[in-house]
DNA sequence: GATGAATGAGGTTTCATTCAT
DNA sequence: GATGAATGAAACCTCATTCAT
């Protein structure tokens, strides 16, 4: 990894909290350089703009929940065990994330869907992977006899994050990591009622 | 209501849905001005500042939920029903909500938090006051036996919450209303299950 | 006139002799605000960016000459006098152009011909406008027996335009006012060898 | 030449047409390094600073035009064919010119004058050069018998100059070559209207 | 001798706010 | 009470230049 390579890692990995917290619009370039204690011309030395600079941020705060699911999906010997990757995953790490500003994606689709189409594309994304991958895994496990047939792959997935993606604001707006706890069993007894014989 | 309490509530009332689509950092006192019928002096005639109107244009959003729960709270004659009130109410003016930025208490919650304080107290204000009020109304139920002793009336709470502001959230992000359609259905049955004899 | 428009004017005024000496480029907006002694917002309060106010500038510095020029034709009345109203024009006022920063048109198409097609364009305007208006000249005057039949309009017009500019801009340069007067007698040759009868 | 001397021929030719397209201030070191296969490491390893290539790029410039004109002057036998060596010089390269952005000279005196004192005083240098050139050509031709006794060297020198600098200019902006033919035609004439027996 | 990441000053533009009218 | 021209600070970004490698 060159110097400039590194450069631009640190300088991602040191603004992706910042602008978490404080959204695009609520971020300067001055609160930037203050925390990376570099000049503004390193930043655009290594960014074209703050934009793209912001891009990278959302995509390094992301991969960091993407990358707890898709390692306890990995892991997963059944199609119940990967759908409660989910859950399980923001179990793993929602301290973290309250510590960092809470879930980026929630962040970023409050933020930006009015004003920065760029960030709020690629939040979507993963929003729509996440629904195409549950509902994938709920007709696997129906095919494989594993889940009941009148499960609905589409509104678990609807179910699920719309539970987790609010109990993460809350429990970071009020300080009260209850809400996220709570939140969580719901998603996992949303997952659990999928299995035969429930 | 004199000329001047007129003007200043016409201006907090063009200017609410703004400030909940583009949030605060994000919305300009030009963005103000350009799209509605205003100029800066009328702004600075009738509020101190930016902040204090942005205050009131929250305040006035979270008006017409609030407005909209307390209606239905005032109607019902049980308990289920008080606590159904909340469900009740989005489900009959998710469609408002989401045409106008979604809901202002999580779009102010996920922005403020870590850069306004003034706005976000307000937006925890009602979060906590809704959270008292349905432990309140479970405490209510299960003392004159409509409610199981089993119910959790503070956890009952934060579930709402949570599935409610995600819905609406992930629903205005995606454009796909199901996503809160599904999230108050969750809602409407988690109160259901809080009825003796369920 | 109000007084935006007053400050607008005034502000034209008193940089168009900035922008004509610095160039587009060369002048930057503190430049402009030392001269006006009013702040940069006081500029985009009146113009959308420093571009437009260049062009307002340039359109103000060319009027200068535009004006000395029409003045004269419409005072003329003969063919020979209506194109003898160009050199006269720059022999009246080539000590106000000179002190000003030289030809603008000239200014313009060398500075902004690869860099600012705006600007580039509005000069061009000139250029086309008095080739074409001496070479009607020329056919009115040789339609009425005034001129000689083998006077070519459209040379005329190029070797006029070529002998001024280049005395401006020499004489600019150099400091030695003699480029233009020499360049104007040529011009003033020209024109009086279109004569019937030379 | 040693391999310094040769970075540093090949740093000047490659950026010669772009200062003269574009101009000193409207050249910066990002276009010089982006459009040539240059780094500005380079750059200041063997020029002091921009200014000090900007010279160099000039006087590469003016060589092609100056060299030119030398050519043609060693080659003739008259006084005619030494002063018609000018016009001469422009008729055969009057395209490569306009191709690379114009007269280097009228250029530098026209963005340079007011802004850049070294640039200009080269540029300057050349036209005081020629001038001399020209008027000492024109007492020999007298002194000879080869020129008309009422020649003005002086004012030739202005005159042909000033043509010729002007119909560059009009031609590169217009993209119209026949203002430059036009002007040398003119000054053409103007030299052969100094010969003996005219 | 050449590189290119980094600097710090300064570029253009927008911001929230004020105040003479 | 409302206007909107003007302010001054701060926004994002680019500049010529330097220096560790």
């Amino acid at each position: 990894m060159g110097k400039a390579e590194r450069t631009r890692a640190a300088i991602i990995e040191q603004t992706a909290p910042l602008f978490n917290r404080r959204g695009y619009a609520g971020t300067s370039l001055s609160d930037l350089t203050e925390e990376i204690q570099l000049t503004k011309g390193a930043i655009y030395g290594n960014f074209t703009d703050k934009q793209e600079l912001a891009l990278e941020a959302l995509k390094f705060n992301i991969s960091h929940i993407a990358g707890e699911i898709r390692t306890r999906q990995a892991a997963a010997n059944s199609h119940i065990d990967r759908l409660m990757a989910y859950p399980e995953a923001y179990r793993s790490i929602y301290r973290w994330i309250l510590g960092n500003g809470g879930c980026p994606i929630a962040n970023t689709l409050t933020e930006a869907d009015d004003t920065n189409p760029a960030l709020s594309r690629l939040a979507l994304l993963f929003v729509r992977r996440w629904r195409r991958n549950i509902d994938q895994i709920v007709r696997a496990g129906q095919a494989e006899g594993e889940l009941r047939d009148d499960a609905d792959g589409d509104r678990l997935g609807q179910a699920l994050l719309a539970a987790i993606s609010g109990g993460v604001m809350l429990a970071k707006a009020t300080g009260d990591h209850s809400f996220i706890r709570t939140a969580l069993e719901q998603a996992s007894a949303m997952v659990e009622q999928t299995r035969v014989g429930e």
